[in-house]
DNA sequence: GCCCAACGACTGCCTGAGCAACTATAGCCA
DNA sequence: TGGCTATAGTTGCTCAGGCAGTCGTTGGGC
């Protein structure tokens, strides 16, 4: 067992990643009592989150881990299961906004509590206040560092994105 | 803004995703230029430290995200491209082994120290020990709470567990 | 005003992965 | 020994999602 994989830099991936895939799974499965999947969860989310329960298509592949392509189909599936609605852009007829529904907003409402709870449950409450920090400040220096901006991957390059001042500190 | 969303939890989560993405994103991206999916690239890893760098199908899926099935298909796609071949089991007609072969072991070795520059340039690296060590800590706690089960059982704390012969200190 | 490059959304095609069904083997128990 | 159940691996089916190509729209240069 002398080998290079006890390397302590593997271990630390390997930790971030159990981590992730096994809160991931809690997840889903509390969400898919509530009959949503975790990539309509957080479409949900970001809609809700945004002026007027409304995003352009672009801007919320932009805002996800989906390609263009990919949010046009989960908004395909979200509208057929009446969560949300397409809106024509007024100001530039390329563009369409994905709104939530009534229904939507409801679905949400019934889910955040569980979802808190369980987020609650098993990351946050498992720690004391002040390992909690330290864990999430390590984390946002992590993430400052990778720099999420260019989520779809379009290019990885990206050295300077636009206006990041909208919501730093609020992104998901 | 004076939504759930800023939710602290929800924050929290969202760092740790956005931390996952963008390490995942570079990983694919080097992996990629090597020829191999970050899949392929944890079957191997898998494999290679495990003693005769080898693994039963079912062993291999519990140590990955894959289902069996999954790791049917990853391993036919590697058979194929030579970098791992089956093996029967001698002592179980059911089973059979994946094991990594030469050239496999080949693709390992180019693969690796560009990987764990990767890991230090974008997430070790960018924190100095003790912060390092406080995420760690901090992953590590969570990561036994929610207990990957599939992977379970470490010797960082692990109560104890049953049978885990198979390689236990040998999980990333 | 006209042209053309850039852009937003959508679609065809393909890959990867899970579930469930199936086959073969193993091990138990009467 | 014969049968029953559990297990290992594979395969059919399905679906989600990415890439690349398409279509309509926009806006800048002339």
């Amino acid at each position: 067992m002398t080998n290079v994989f006890d390397d302590p830099r593997i271990t630390a991936v390997g930790l971030l990643y159990e981590v992730h895939a096994g809160l991931s799974a809690r997840f889903a499965a509390q969400l898919d009592e509530q009959g949503l999947s975790v990539v309509e969860f957080e479409v949900l989310t970001r809609l809700a989150r945004s002026p007027g329960n409304q995003l352009r298509m672009t801007d919320l592949a932009a805002q996800t881990s989906l390609s263009t392509s990919g949010v046009t189909r989960v908004v395909d599936r979200m509208e057929r299961d009446g969560l949300l609605t397409r809106r024509a852009c007024p100001s530039d007829r390329r563009s369409s906004f994905a709104v939530v529904t009534a229904v939507g907003m409801q679905r949400l409402d019934e889910t955040l509590p569980g979802h808190l709870r369980i987020i609650e449950q098993w990351f946050t409450g498992q720690l004391d206040p002040q390992a909690l920090a330290a864990l999430l400040d390590g984390l946002r220096r992590v993430r400052d560092a990778v720099h999420p901006c260019a989520t779809a991957g379009s290019t990885d390059t990206a050295p300077e994105d636009e206006i990041q001042a909208t919501d730093d500190s609020a992104r998901l």
